[in-house]
This record gives structure tokens, sequence and C-alpha cells, in this order.
DNA sequence: CGCCTATTTGATCTGATTCAAACAATGTGG
DNA sequence: CCACATTGTTTGAATCAGATCAAATAGGCG
């Protein structure tokens, strides 16, 4: 395995999840090329107001997309993880109408807009892939402006652990009903449209009953469908590729 | 005018405010074909869990997507106009994880996706300025979660009524700053993540501050700067392709 | 140890909800 | 043309989920 493949194999992996690459498709994904930085945790990549001339795709790592109100209110938007292409609208709208920044330390690459517009002229099926990621993007807006206006502060933390757990194992990044999560208690507010010490009374209400463990950025889901039940998670929304069992 | 172009005319329109369309694209927007249908106020068009074939171009009317929680509680998640392709998403995500209904008597038309799909095929810049469309969807997604997350009451509504204004005038559909607005408060209460009986309240603070005047169905901006102020409201998310003056 | 950041706790306040009922507007059928 | 049903708006009073403010405690780390 060389430099490249590295570079390259979690957005190979992010579009085996979507379709199955032929050989010729796999190859011209593995030689896009691009510049990887190195970010530190808070660290922003691009900001609202920029009019960006490549995609970022995060190789590992944590991120997040926000905005920002005429107050200094944050609203995090969405979490991304290694694989994802947060940016990926900025092929085709040219000014960010939000900002995004990494959460932890991260690398990320950035891939030239031309090279990406050239993968998909070539290959379709490949563009086709891309647009339907941006679209299971806003699927996952929709169901958390349905949390964000009706639901409490209670079910908004269960339906984020189901989401995140889910999105975490089919990464392979969950140890049982466990997994690593590099979010302050501040981060997860801005995430659920409330307030820092809120969430703390909630997650104290939570691991009171036993439904979850958290402790030094990892948690451990001790009620599986206990969570699933108070947070109404349906993973029907992230539109994944079922594979048969 | 025949028939077709009266059939067709809104969604050429709506694709030219993206980008000039060629003759040779324009005649082949225009033979598109699709059943036409007439919807009741309230009316469904599409539910969550559909697995939809076409996709709904709206002629006439207003429209409004929307998710229920588990108890009910509906949050409508964006509001759609003539000229609107609301389910596009359908074109790649195969079941729905929300529904669409008509709030007032419209018309709307249903486009097989296989046409899309052939349509696309032979005009890349066709398929590239829906892709786009489906991405200006996403990024209103993220402003109403602003708005959601972190503004209250008063800036939720004097944002959405700014945010019609604009959307309505770019159709043509207002009339100095007043225009119809078909809502009654308790879709603005599910669109905003609020209670009808505070909308009410809210609204008549509206009024008496002389920001606003509303009745029957129609609603006058009396201060536009004002609204835009408190909503702090700024149509960059909107991607609008601003024409020279 | 001392600094910085994150979590926790307490007390108080408030924007928004809830419940309930009155009121207005529109429409329907007799 | 009016009685009546239906739907939407308005009002009032009580309550609550979550916000705000302020300070204490706990962790991590050079």
């Amino acid at each position: 395995m060389d430099a490249r493949d590295t570079f390259q194999s979690p957005l190979v992996r992010k579009l085996e999840s979507i379709f199955a690459l032929s050989p010729d498709e796999r190859s011209a994904v593995s030689a896009l090329n691009g510049t990887v930085r190195q970010f530190g945790p808070g660290e922003d990549v691009v900001v609202e107001g920029d009019r960006p001339s490549a995609c970022c795709l995060i190789l590992e790592g944590w991120g997040c997309r926000y905005k920002v109100t005429g107050v200094g209110k944050r609203q995090i938007l969405s979490f991304h993880l290694p694989g994802d292409v947060p940016d990926l609208q900025s092929l085709h709208l040219r000014v960010m109408d939000h900002s995004l920044a990494m959460l932890v330390a991260s690398r990320v690459a950035f891939i030239a807009h031309s090279a990406i517009r050239d993968l998909i002229r070539h290959h379709p099926r490949i563009g086709d892939a891309f647009w339907r990621d941006t679209l299971i993007d806003a699927a996952v807006f929709r169901e958390w402006m349905l949390g964000l206006g009706r639901r409490d502060a209670r079910q908004r933390l269960c339906h984020l652990f189901c989401e995140l757990f889910v999105r975490l194992d089919a990464l392979g990044m969950v140890d049982e009903y466990a997994f690593g999560l590099p979010l302050t208690q501040a981060e997860l507010a801005d995430a659920l449209g409330i307030t820092p010490v809120h969430i703390n009374r909630t997650l104290q209400d939570l691991r009171g009953e036993g439904l979850i463990e958290l402790r030094r950025g990892r948690v451990e889901l001790r009620d599986w469908d206990g969570l699933k039940a108070i947070g109404e998670f349906d993973d029907a929304y992230l539109h994944l590729r079922k594979v048969p069992a």
C-alpha cells in the first residue's frame, strides 16, 4: 500500500458503501490528488463567506459544520467522520453559507474542484454517488430539524447517540456499544440547540437511568433499545445501503 | 402558447434562474411529459415511506415538506412554490424520509424518474442545475436549523417573512411589500418549531410595532429593514443568481 | 504546583407551553 | 337568509422546560 492508497482509501470506502465501483472507477478515484493538511482541535477549515476552489476530504479525525447568529450563538449542523467530504456542495454553490471546523487533531485532504469535475465527467456513476451523498446530507439535516423543532433535550441527546453509533459502526469505529466521543458538553449543546448547563443535567439523568455511561471522551450505550425508544430513532433517514445479513 | 408550454413553463423559468438554457436544452425540457393532478388544501402528495417513481413539479399553489414525531408533533421542513420540484431527491434516495403536502388548492405534475434521468444523460448541464437545486434546498435547511436551534420566536417569524418575500419576489408574486400568505398560524407554528398560541402572541407584537400588517391570508411587510434586522436576514443562503441591476 | 479548560451544582428567571374557553370568519344545507 | 357546524384566531391563567448567572469542583498537563 503506497502513499496514494492510504490517501484515498477513506473515499474509496465511502463510495463503495454507496455502490460497487468498477476497477476502472476505482483507479480513477485512487488517481485523485490533493494537498493534505493537519488541523488542530477547534480549528476552522473553511469559513462562511469563503469561495473555495477545492473540497475537503476528511482522512482522519472529526469535524463539524456550523453557523453563527449575529449575537454569536452557534448551531452545529452536522458531524463529519473520515471519508466524508463535508463541503461537497461548494462544487455548485460558489460561496460558503456556513463554516467547517475540526473537533480534534485531524488530517484533511483538499481536492481541487477541477479534479472532481473531471472525475465526474468521465465517470457519471461517481457523479451520481456524490450527488446522492449530498442528498443524504440533506436528509440528516431534515431529521435534525425535527429534533430541534419538536423534541425535548432528553430525546435529542438519545437520538444523537443513536445516530453517532450507527455511523461509527459502519466505519468499524465502535467497540461493542462503546465508542470515543471527542465532544465537549458545549459542543453537544451547540449541536442540539440547548444550553451546556442543561446538557450537563440531562446527561446526568441519562446516566442515572442506566441508559449511558460517559466518561473521559468515551460513551457506552448501555441500553440501546431504551435510547432508541426515547430518541425515536429509526435509521431510515441515513439511507444506508442495506447489506443482507 | 400550447398546452405543453403552459405545462412546463414553471420549470423552464426555474432552470433559467440558474443558468441560461441553450435552445436545445430548452426544447428538451419542454418535451418533458407527465401526469397533472389537482390537490386540495392539506392533501398529501407523497408520504414518508413511499418509494416514488416520479418527481413532483408544482405548477400552481403552495406546498410544504414535513416530518412527524412519534407523538404526532409536526415539523414543516420547507415551503414550496410553483417551479419547485420538492422531491427531486427521490431520484437517488429510494424511500421517502418525509412527506409532501399541498397547503392550498394546487396543480402538480408528476414526471417519471426515467424521463428525468434521460434528460440529464443527454444534457449534463441540466443535471448540474438539478443537483445545484437540491444543494440550495439543503442550504435553506441549514439556515432554518440555525433559527430552530438558536433564535427566538420573534426572530424566526421575521426571518421567515423575509425569506418568503424574497422568494415570492423572484417569482413576481409580490405587490410592493405585500403578498398572499396562505398559511394558518398552526402551519407557521409547525414551520418555526413553536406553539400556535405563541405564534399568535408574537404576531400581535409584530403588528403592534408596525413591522407587519396581516389579515385574511395577506401580509404586508411595513418595515423591511426592521424585519431584516430582527430576523438577522441575509439572503446569501438562498444562493440566488445575482442579476446585475 | 499552578494554569487552563471542562464539568458540575445552586438559585433564579423567563420564553414558551399547556389547558381551556371565548370569539370570529367562512361555509353548508334546509 | 338564517341556524349551525367547522375551522381559525384570540385571550387568560397556570405551569414548566430550559436559560441565565455565578461560583465551585474536577481533570489534564507543562
